[in-house]
DNA sequence: GCCGTTTTCGGCCCGACTGTTTTCAGTCG
């Protein structure tokens, strides 16, 4: 089963349990339990295997004993029994947007619909014909919504698309310069994940404090790229552009701001988790500011910082906002002190377009070049990563004739580039059977290795993870680069068992990569706090293809953030001699 | 059902919006 599946499963349960009247707690654990599992990029039924259900937040004895079950003998007794005291065709129509467990079971009772295979297009007939007006409880209105909500969940087919986080940040940075022109713009910020930075945004939030709202609202509506204003109030807009981007505007009082920006930016886990932490100490926490529950006294917040030290807290970074740990790290004064970028000396992964004859894409401009970029980045070194040359091409004579060549021309770069330090590195196909895709004899001229996948995407995770670990294990090979081998929006990563792998790392002085190119992003965050966990090591790469790509560092600092690594964790802040003694010890 | 510097019991966020209601229920973020 996927996460998905199992995530659909817990919520249907929840909706059981609400029909049923059971305790409204159960019902929010089964939903957290959900919710958790569909934003989990480790697979929940490999965590099982391994025994570790209960890592996952929000699975505790009961159902993790549950699924159990349900995965070794294809079913669990206790879910079946109680969804089979609901009528199968409620669970389709929980799909549509706006449906809930009690509208769901009020229609498919008083309508009559049997088949949960039709309920959906029975729904929509049943309101063509004018028989749900009429029902207790509904109306006109509700009737004609209802309608409109099967269109827009068969328009979707329930596969909204969310950007890469590189996009979506240059729509709200080229909004956000557009908008700070004005005299009247006091403060501005992103909002919500964008502002967290995680991978993938779906709506770019903006927030904008201003002495002039109609003003802002109209500049905002009339910015060039707009395709088409959804809607325009007085309090915000939300319009989309020219790719059908989505962009809300949020007018917020100067005077709340903090508390504004503190509860748009979320996440909606460290939210919920400040408001218990400040009910415990009598202040009511809303999205206004903080009020004293005794007194009912209200506070209201100019900046983030003041509200955070007003709880006791230290400032959290929003990339760490996710309601894991940070509210008690942040009491007791222990949080990480995050990676910044300008603590990274130097980039990891690059492409240049030396002739080495790959199996996979070249870069597009020369080394010469992407020195001079790095320069003018202020790094202090930087990596050559090329694709190992194609072996189906090549003889293994023809591989190293090559490989001397590149030592050759890098040796001489070398010296005669005085500010930047260059680093001779490969990135190596780990072939299926776990054999790296290089003759052994041409690893000689390289400094170190990366090893990463490139083909083969679906082997079962047992065979991966031995194909991952040979690959991994030759002395030269230091970086496991773009572990997950993810594409956003187009292919998911690789099944591993990757706690075995992050182990394996820790232990034989393997860095693990964060690689920063938009549609990789990878490693995800809660992989990477579970790599740093077991011990592991870091580098951060662009795998630039050319020099532009190089500017996208940023994206894997980030990411990093959002996994609480710090300068010590990563590779790239150490000096070049540190690094180069790292990378060939 | 989950969870823990209030840890094996006794708690469990807060408000907006909508449509149907004359004070609330359901859904959403």
């Amino acid at each position: 089963m996927t996460n998905k599946e199992i995530a659909r499963l817990l919520k249907n349960m929840a909706a059981a349990y609400t029909i049923l009247g059971e305790n409204r707690f159960k019902i929010i654990a089964y939903e957290n339990a959900a919710s958790s599992i569909s934003s989990s990029v480790q697979e929940v039924q490999q965590l099982a295997r391994e025994g570790k259900l209960s890592q996952i937040g929000g699975v505790g004895p009961s159902i993790s004993a549950h699924l159990d079950e349900l995965f070794k003998k294809g079913k669990s007794i206790h879910f079946d029994t109680v969804l089979a005291k609901i009528p199968p065709a409620v669970f389709p129509l929980l799909e549509i947007p706006g449906f809930g467990p009690k509208k769901a079971i009020k229609l498919v009772s008083k309508l009559g619909l049997k088949n949960k295979n039709t309920a959906i297009a029975d729904l929509q007939k049943a309101a063509r014909e004018g028989k749900i007006a009429p029902l207790e409880g509904f109306g006109e209105k509700s009737q004609q919504d209802i309608l409109k909500s099967i269109d827009l969940y068969r328009n979707l087919g329930g596969k909204e698309q969310r950007m890469p986080l590189p996009f979506a940040s240059n729509i709200a940075s080229d909004y956000v310069s557009y908008l700070e022109k004005l005299k009247s713009t006091q403060n501005i910020a992103t909002l919500g994940s964008l502002r967290r930075s995680l991978p993938t945004i779906g709506d770019v939030d903006l927030a904008v404090a201003t002495d002039n709202p109609p003003e802002t609202i109209h500049s905002f509506i009339a910015y060039p790229s707009v395709s088409r204003v959804v809607e325009e109030g007085s309090e915000g807009a939300t319009v989309l552009l020219q790719n059908s981007e989505h962009v809300d505007l949020r007018i917020i009082d100067k005077k709340r701001w903090g508390s504004m920006l503190q509860y748009f930016t979320g996440s909606k886990k460290h939210n919920i988790r400040l408001r218990e932490y400040a009910l415990k100490k009598g202040y009511s926490l809303n999205e206004y500011g903080i009020k004293e529950v005794k007194t009912g006294k209200m506070h209201l917040f100019e900046t983030e910082e003041s509200l955070y030290k007003f709880l006791g807290l230290l400032y959290i970074p929003p990339e760490i906002r996710e309601d894991r740990g940070e509210i008690e790290a942040a009491e007791k004064n222990q949080l990480p002190d995050l990676i910044q970028l300008s603590q990274v000396k130097g980039d990891l992964q690059v492409h240049s377009s030396y002739p080495i004859e790959p199996s996979h894409d070249l870069g597009a401009d020369t080394m010469k070049d992407m020195i001079n970029k790095a320069k003018k980045l202020g790094y202090k070194f930087v990596a050559f990563t090329e694709h190992n040359p194609s072996i189906s091409k090549h003889t293994t004579a023809q591989i190293i004739e090559i490989m001397k060549k590149r030592k050759a021309k890098i040796e001489q770069l070398k010296d005669s580039t005085k500010s930047v330090r260059i680093l001779n590195l490969l990135e190596i196909d780990i072939m299926t059977d776990g054999v790296l895709a290089l003759p052994d004899k041409a690893l000689d001229y390289i400094d170190a290795g990366l090893a990463s996948i490139h083909s083969s995407f679906n082997q079962p995770p047992e065979q991966m993870t031995r194909r991952v670990l040979k690959g991994l294990s030759h002395p030269k090979i230091k970086i496991y680069a773009h572990p997950t081998g993810r594409l956003i929006n187009q292919r998911e990563g690789i099944k591993a068992q990757y706690s075995e792998i992050f182990t394996y790392c820790a232990q034989n002085h393997k860095a693990i990569e964060i690689n920063a190119y938009p549609l990789r992003l990878d490693l995800p965050d809660d992989l990477i706090i579970e790599a740093r966990k077991k011990g592991c090591k870091f580098t951060l790469g662009t795998d630039a293809h050319d020099i532009s790509g190089m500017d996208l560092m940023t994206y894997g600092v980030s990411l990093a953030r959002r996994g609480w690594l710090t300068r010590h964790d990563i590779l790239n802040a150490l000096e070049y001699n540190e690094l180069y003694q790292w990378l060939t010890n």
